[in-house]
Parts: structure tokens; sequence; C-alpha cells
DNA sequence: GACGTATGCGATGTATACACTACGGCGATG
DNA sequence: CATCGCCGTAGTGTATACATCGCATACGTC
């Protein structure tokens, strides 16, 4: 496995907290679980700690960036920034079967059975990377990439909290047929919302004393 | 050395263009140059390749990246995004000290002389650095931090086509003015006005084939 | 008993050595 | 003469080994 490989799945694991924030990395375990040397382990790291996504402490390793609630609002704040904006080059650049290629995403989310969250949640999430990543903006899309990647595990924390998955499901459908319609300022209007709807889902989830996690 | 302050020099050496963008960049010259070996600088241009600063290819090692006019454009349209709406932030955070920090730092701008374009470049860089630190918004530093990053090797690239400095130090000073009045309103619209204002000499100046770097 | 100090271990940080890969040049071959 | 294939070299990629550091535990001292 290759630094680059090695950094998705990481990624990943931090994605569905199997690795959750504050968690300090081990790098023996880590090179040993992935079948490398500390080396390419440590370079995984460090481009992750070049994202954001960790911090490395001289000394002391590295550890998966824990946020507090006002740092989720900030994020939010960023997104609502960023996302919003693409719209119009988004509507510009997609093609028939790029909005297929969405739809089907968005039709495997909706039969999977409530048990598979995981799932869901990482379907959910290829779909905002893929759908922005039609600006064909790239320097955009790393940033937004960034900032979901940063949110992704507090987003997947509180994912039964956050409305019914029916209503995420109705946001992407809605989603689509912006893009379907080919009307900038409505997609532009639906990403804004679902960022609006998500952040007070989320911050308010986040408030919740029962819901904080311990540290 | 460590693979942090590396990284801090390499960035250093891209933004004065002493590594260019398109330059690749030979680990064993550059680690001896540090005086480390190459593990240490690997990790340093991990570190960038997160940031985005340079790309790493698996076999071929890594390149300083390069941006074609457009991205120059996307860039600054994400400036735009992004710096005006800190204007809030800094105005609630901002401490007379702060002021005065800048106000010194603008009075060294101006009373170097026309020979020392760099050290005037990396005074404006730490500028609006510390300028947007001040808004307490760390994720948005980061973001922002990274695009400047980006940019600032082709901002001084063509430093002698953007406006006089007298106009830049006017620039400055009217930040500081807003920043004195407390007015978030009047700093958002000083910020955005520079950033328009830069996007338009830069990209008009990129455009100019005499301009162009080669490749 | 409390505090400062020594010591050991676990973990990080990095230099060295070696395997491998990309690429350019050279010669053989048609 | 063009093309293909074969080294040779430069440079990247990584495993191993070792130095070092931080922290916790235990000890000694006051």
């Amino acid at each position: 496995m290759r630094p680059d490989e090695i950094a998705s799945a990481l990624r990943r694991a931090v994605h569905e907290r199997e690795i959750p924030p504050g968690q300090a990395l081990n790098q023996d375990v880590l090179a040993r679980q992935y079948g490398v040397s500390r080396i390419p382990l440590r370079e995984a790291l460090r481009t992750l700690a070049g994202e954001g996504l960790v911090i490395m402490k001289p000394g002391l390793g590295a550890v998966v960036t824990e946020l507090r609630p006002e740092e989720v609002e900030e994020l939010y704040g960023l997104r609502l920034s960023l996302e919003p904006p693409l719209a119009g080059d988004i509507i510009n650049h997609v093609r028939r079967r790029d909005i297929d290629d969405l739809a089907t995403l968005v039709e495997t989310m909706a039969v999977l059975p409530p048990r598979q969250s995981e799932e869901w949640s990482s379907a959910n999430y290829r779909f905002h990377r893929r759908l922005y990543e039609l600006s064909d903006h790239k320097h955009a899309v790393r940033l937004v990439v960034q900032v979901l990647n940063l949110v992704e595990p507090y987003v997947r924390m509180h994912a039964h909290v956050l409305g019914s998955r029916a209503r995420l499901q109705q946001r992407r459908a809605a989603t689509l047929e912006a893009l379907r319609s080919g009307d900038a300022t409505e997609l532009h209007d639906v990403i804004e919302a679902a960022i609006r709807n998500g952040r007070e889902e989320l911050v308010t989830a986040m408030g919740r004393p029962e819901a904080r996690q311990q540290h």
C-alpha cells in the first residue's frame, strides 16, 4: 500500500469514527495494520496534517482533529461561502450521463435498509463530492472536500438525529431536479438550504449534553 | 531541521520563486541543502502536497504546483468568497495592540527602497495573514492561507506590474483606517475591493504573452 | 506524606542501506 | 534509416536499525 492509499484508508476510518476525533494514532499499530513500515505511514499522516484532518505534535505523534461545536459552526459557514457559488458552473458542465450517475447513487441510497447507515452516509458523502466536481473548479473542490472531511465524523455521529433519512433523501432528489431543470439559481438555493438545515440540526444535536462526546 | 520547519522553508522558497512553479524537486539535493536525510524532507513534501502547493506523482517525485491563468482566476474567486466575510469577526476581536502591530508593518513596507521588492512582498503577505488571524477563525484562516500560498509566486512574478506600490500601500492604509473606525462594513468593502483589483491586474498581467512563463 | 529526582519503557524521529522504477542512450536488427 | 529492445544511470520508495524523547512509575530525600 502506498502513502496516498494509506491516507485514503485513514480518511475513511476517520469518517466512520473507527478512529474517532481526539484519538492518538500509534504509528507502529497502523503500519502493521496496513502491512507497511512506518515510513510510508508517516507520510500519509503528514498528508492528512496538511489537510487539517490530523494534528502532528513533534515528539507526540498524530491526533485526529477534534472539533468544538463553534468550530463545526465555523466550518458550516465556510461551506455556505464555498458551495452554493459552484451552482452556476455545475449547471454549465453537467451532462446527461453525470445526472444519471448521481441519480443511481441516490437510488442506491434509497433502497439501503436502515441498518446500513454507514453505507448510506458514505454514499451521501460521495454524492456531494461528485456533484461539486462537476463544477470543474479543482481548487474550490479541494477546499470543499477538506471541509467536508473535517465535519464528516460529526455528521455521522449524529446521523440518527439529523432529520429523518427520508427528508435528506428528498433534498438529494431536489438537487437532481435542479440539475435536470438546468436552473442555476434553483440549484444554488437547494444547496444553500441543505447546508443551512444541516448546520442547524448538527449544531443543536452537538449542543445537547447527552450527545456530547467524552473527553 | 524538522519537517515542519522544512515545509516552511520550502513555502518561502516557492513564494520567492527561488523554486518556480513547475519545478521538479530533487529530494537528494533539497535534503543536503537543509542538512537532513530524505525522510524528513519527504514528510515536508507530503505536507505541502496536502496543502496543494506541490503535486507528488508516484515514482516521479514532487513538482511545484503550476497554475494556468484560469486557475489563478478561480483562486481569486475563492478569496472573494472567503476573505470579506471575515471582516465582522476581525472588527469584533481586534485590539489596539493588533492595529499598532499592523501599522508598524505597513510603516516598514513604506520605507523599503524599491530594490527590495522581495522584502516588501513578504511583509505584504504577512500583513494579510495577520489581519485574517484576528478573526479567530482558524479553519477559515487555514483555507485562506492555502489559497494565498498558491497564488503568491504569481503575485510576485508580476509585482512590478501590479499597480504602483504606492497604490497598494494606500490600500493597506485604508484597511488600517477601517480597523480603527471599527466599521465592519467598511472593512468588508475595502478587503473586497483590494481582491477585485488584485485579480483584475494579475489576470491581465498573466494574459500578456510576453509575461507568460515558459514551459 | 509530599515533593523532586532517577529510571525504564513505549513511542516517535531520522539516518543508512537497498530495492525498484522511470528514462535516456546505445546498439542491434529489420 | 527507422524501430525496437537492452542496459546504465539517476532518482524515488521503503524496510531496518538506531538515537532520542516524553511520560509514568518507583525511589530517595526532606
